[in-house]
Parts: structure tokens; C-alpha cells; sequence
DNA sequence: GCTTCCAGTGGGAGCGCTCCCAGCTCAGAT
DNA sequence: ATCTGAGCTGGGAGCGCTCCCACTGGAAGC
């Protein structure tokens, strides 16, 4: 780009009559059509090289009524939650599988209320083809904005209220229950929570697994210490929990981060890991295996999640109709228990 | 949606037939443009509204020449790059701007060969109205494709070879020549440099930054041990380094990743940090305030740097010559020296 | 020899919007 | 009463592509 006003760049039509065929047949040698004899082809091959031909995709979807893109919706209130490594996984997997569809990816962030109205609009006026949406909350007005959509929506993780036609999910009761079941067997009673936030369905569900598995084991689950993801968030919620339960041995943190937050409280008042207190967070990010003494976590297939969604919303977009997928989740042992 | 065929969406020859006016008035009123008289305005709007009409965005695109969207490239041969969380933080600042002029944002990783196709076709297809660019490496071929875009692109850093028209960088010579000086300042006489991929300016920048501290206080750089920005390649590098070098007393990482990787090679080796070697990295991420212990580093501005490219980017779609930025860092001293 | 068929072809009607422009109305100036 | 010009208005020509369809001619079938 010069700067300059660029030379318009040449139309099919031009492409065609250099050619010396009709639109129609450049048309079809571009979208590799068949019923184009091999000699036109060929002409109209060399007339797109000549002229550095490069098809409008604009046009291209207004006529085929197709973007050609796909939108990752990360809700919340606010943006920092995208800092979370998390969501760089989830779009590494989802990437890819879209760019393999030729599709490109929109990504919003929706936690302005500005941002969100951008989203609803996306999703009413056809903007993209289709839509994941992820990091839903209770009464998430971008739910209600789903439900009413034009095009399909892939929900990654189940919304609080109501269970969507398409999602991937991951199993969060379960890896709970395993991360939690594992503390009780290392022999740890006084076994606390951080929690996630409790206004998502992975939060909620996470607090879940480990009170199953504590009753299951005869053993008192503690009330729910609510964080927001965040390290920062685990460091205080562990700090809260000293206070208030000060002989624990034990805490699940529902994520990564709120681990090391509570790592690092731990050792700020002394407490060795895991002599003292085991931790076990949960995502397995690389800040589990990093951290010190590095985590137990409950890994998760994250890339596999994006993958997924963005697969199945391709076969929607396809005008098929997928299976909802809930993705394992596995226990990693490392030296926090 | 439901999943049936979709009721067609209503057009704005549709709005226009309901409220008794011409396509040209009701796109008046849609557009806020004047020559609308309130009655007609009204009439519209009422259409608008008991229709359910949202502007078709690819109609629009096709007559307007333009398609509401910039697209930010992260190039790499290996979509694992994306993982640092440092283009998360960018993603959050261009987001932001971006959205404030109503532009959705295109994310391209353009790890692959076919990415990279993707974006070269892009480049020449407008099919966005304007690029960022980040994470050019020595003869990367989107460094030429941008060259003869047909629309604007703002590079994220400076490619190696050439000095683009429009590029927002951050000042990575100065900010790794305070950290060293630091480090000299705190009587360290043996410091080592793990460096970042040197195919990259900022690889390059950093070293140099390090070599002139150095060679200004009267002191032997080391040669460069390269990492590739990752934890574990700063770990390793981190035990090249003491086999080569076993009395050296600082280190400066080129990013706190790779600066969290040495602190977990000298914390498995029994090296005291700060007391046997001292440690700065670069970025200022979550993880240098979580490592163990809080790592000194050199602050850069990653959100501005998204904003700042985005604004670039928006003030030269609108067919402005915005000027190149450098963006100054900042050390930040905590307990790694 | 004649239909029948089909690969190959080009014309033309959209897709849903913007925007130029010619025409029209009516207040205010002359 | 006439002229001027500003404020509205709607018709129509695109934007650049896809795709339906009617048409051709030659190969195959009877």
C-alpha cells in the first residue's frame, strides 16, 4: 500500500473478457466448477496471473449469502478476564479447525456493554456464519441474544439456566471429584475449597465434584471460597481460609491461577507444600507445571475444546445438526500433593 | 435459531414499502445522514422496529467499499507462540480500540503454510480494511506480502529487514540496557543474557540492549544463548549456561518467561536468588509477579501497544499518515536482584 | 437417418445496500 | 408576483460476485 490511491483491482469481468470467455466461465474455473472445456481454463488461468486477479470476498458473500467467518464470543464484564492463557488455547484449537474450513475467526470480547452490543448484532444481522460463545454467566443477556440468533451458536462450556442445542463441555463434576477424591486418599480430612466463580456453570460445577466427593467420603466440605479465576483472587481466598480454618490440609482450587495465588500465600505464612497443606488446582496450564513446588491439577484437553467447538459449529454451519461433546477431563500428580 | 429454514431477513426495501417511503430515505435514517424530515424519520424507525430490520454488513461492505474488520496477524511457524500471554494483552488493547470505532477484529495466526496463504490472500483481496502485523522473523514472507498490500498495514515491532511506514515498537534496547545496568549496579560482574529467538528485531534488540550495558560499564558480554521466549527453553538455557559459565552471578532473560525457566533451573541446581545470581527478565507478565521469588523486569506496555496499533491502524484506514510510536518501558525491581 | 443427451457456454437476474442526481416543494428575498 | 436556494425525496445505477437457465453442437443410441 503507497499510500497512493491504489489502482482498483480488477473484477472478474475483466478477468473474463482478457480471457475472451464470459464471466460465467471465469466464474467456474475460480470455484473449480466443472463444464469448462480445458482450453478456456487454462485461458482463464493465465488471464488471473496476468492481471494478479484476487476474487472480492465481499462480493463473493453477498451473492452466496455466506461470510466466510466464523466469531469466538468471550463474555464477561470485563477484559482482563481474556488475560487467562485459557482462552489462547481454546482459540489455538479453534483456529485451526476453522482455517482447515477456510473459515476466518472474529474474535469478541464482549465486556463493554458497547461490545455486547456488537455481539447481538452480529448474531441478528448474519455478520458471520457462526458464532462460539464461551465464559457465559447467570442471566447472561448474550444467552437470550443466542437463543433468538440467525446463525448457528456453539456454546463452549453449558450455560447456568438452560442446556443449548450445541456445546462442548468439559467434565468438570468429574475432575473435581477425582482432584478432591485424590486428596482424601493422600489422607488429608480438612480439605477446603477456592472456588470460581459461582454465577458459571464451571465454577458451580467444579464446587460440586469436590463436596460429592468429600460426603462421599464421610468428610465435611467447607463452605465455598468464592474467587474470580484469578491469581491474585486465589492468594486472598487462601488467606480468607487461614483465618477461618486454620488447621486445613488440604485445598482445591477450581483453576490454575487460584492455585498459585494460594501457593504463594501459603509460603508467604509459612506453610509448607505439601507437608502442610497439599494443593491441587485445575486446567493444567503451563503455571502448574512451573510453579513451586509444581501442581497436581485436573488436566483438561483446552485445545481439544476449541477444536471442537469450532468442528462443530462448521457441521452446523453445514446445515447438519452435531452431537453436543463433554471432553474427559484426567487427574496429573505432581508435587503439590 | 432453530434450525429450520431461517425466515428470510427483512431488507430495507422492506422497512421502506412499510413506512410508505423510498430505499433512499429509510437508508438515510439507518445511516443518521440529514435530509430526513422527523415524520419520515419516525415512519422508519417504526418499520425498523416492528419488522425486527438489522442492516445486512456484507451488503453494506460491497457498496461501501469497505468491511468493517481489521484483521491482527500473529505470525510463527508454530501456533504455540500464541500461547504467551503477552498477545492476549495485546489482543485486550486492540480490542478495545477497535471497538470504539466499530471495527470487528480478525485474528490470523498465521502458523501454518496455508495461514499464511490465507493472509496473503487477504492482504490482496481487502478482505479487511487494515492489518496489524506481529512477530516478523528474518525474511518472513508477510513482510513482502504486506509490502504490496492493497490496504493498510501497522506492524507490531519492527521487521529486521526494513523499516515499515507505520509501526508501533517498544523501546527493547533501552529496556534491556536498564535491566543490566541494574544488575551492575548491584555489583554483579558476570552476567549472562538468555536471549530471545535472534531471528526475531526484538531477540536482537534485547541482546544489544545488554551487550552496551556491558561494554559501557567496562565489562565482557557473554556470547548469546538463545531461547525461543518459552519457559522451558529458559530452563534449558538456564543450564547451558551455568556448564559453560558456573560462576556467573546475574542473568538477564530476554522475557520472564524464559526468566521463570532459569528460576526453576537455579532453584534445581541450589543456587540461592537473589544471593548467587540475580535475575531480571522482560514484559512484566503475570508470572513475574507469581515466580518465586517476584521477579525483577523490565515493565513494557503491552495493552497501549495493542491500543496504539489499533488507533494507528484506524487513523490510517481513514486515510491518514499516523506517525510511528515507540513505546518507552520501565524496569521494575522486585526480589529476583 | 433421426432423436436423445449432455458437456460447454454466455446472458441476465439477482444478493442488499449506498450514493449520485434530477426533480420537487416551499420559505424568504427581490 | 417572480426568483433563488435550501431541504426533501425517490429513481436508478452501481458494488463484484454466483447461479439459474436457455442455448449450442457433437457424440452416443436406436
Amino acid at each position: 500500500m503507497t499510500g497512493a490511491a491504489p489502482r482498483r483491482q480488477p473484477t472478474l469481468d475483466e478477468v473474463a473478457a482478457r480471457a475472451g470467455v464470459s464471466r460465467s466461465v471465469a466464474s467456474r474455473v475460480l470455484n473449480k466448477a466443472p463444464h469448462v472445456s480445458p482450453s478456456k481454463r487454462e485461458a482463464v488461468e493465465r488471464a488471473v496471473r496476468q492481471l494478479g486477479y484476487v476474487a472480492n470476498p465481499t462480493a463473493r458473500a453477498l451473492a452466496t449469502r455466506q461470510t466466510g467467518a466464523a466469531a469466538l464470543v468471550i463474555s464477561g464484564e470485563d477484559p482482563s478476564i481474556f488475560a487467562d492463557p485459557f482462552f489462547a488455547q481454546v482459540i489455538v484449537g479453534a483456529s485451526q479447525t476453522l482455517e482447515e474450513a477456510d473459515l476466518h475467526l472474529m474474535l469478541c470480547l464482549a465486556a463493554s456493554e458497547r461490545g455486547r452490543k456488537r455481539v447481538e448484532e452480529l448474531l441478528r444481522s448474519r455478520g458471520a456464519d457462526g458464532v462460539m460463545l464461551m465464559a457465559l454467566r447467570d442471566g447472561d443477556p448474550l444467552a437470550a441474544a443466542a437463543e433468538e440468533a440467525e446463525i448457528p451458536v456453539v456454546f463452549g462450556g453449558r450455560p447456568v439456566d438452560s442446556v443449548p442445542r450445541w456445546y462442548v463441555d468439559v467434565d468438570n463434576v468429574g475432575g473435581a471429584r477425582a482432584a478432591t477424591e485424590h486428596l482424601v486418599s493422600r489422607g488429608r480430612t480438612r480439605v477446603a475449597a477456592i472456588c470460581g466463580r459461582l454465577d458459571t456453570e464451571a465454577g458451580r460445577a467444579r464446587y460440586r465434584g469436590y463436596r460429592d466427593a468429600l460426603l462421599a467420603a464421610g468428610l465435611d466440605p467447607l463452605p465455598p471460597r468464592e474467587g474470580d479465576f484469578t491469581e491474585p483472587s486465589g492468594a486472598a481466598a487462601m488467606e480468607a481460609l487461614l483465618a477461618d480454618t486454620p488447621d486445613l490440609d488440604a485445598v482445591f482450587a477450581a483453576n490454575d491461577n487460584m492455585a498459585a495465588g494460594a501457593l504463594r500465600t501459603l509460603r508467604a505464612t509459612g506453610r509448607a507444600v505439601p507437608a502442610d497443606v497439599a494443593v491441587v488446582g485445575f486446567d493444567d496450564l503451563t503455571v502448574a507445571r512451573v510453579a513451586d513446588p509444581p501442581l497436581t491439577t485436573v488436566h483438561q484437553p483446552i485445545t481439544a475444546l476449541g477444536r471442537e467447538m469450532a468442528r462443530m459449529l462448521v457441521t452446523a454451519v453445514n446445515g447438519h445438526d452435531p452431537t453436543p461433546l463433554i471432553l474427559p477431563t484426567r487427574l496429573v500428580t505432581r508435587s503439590s500433593t
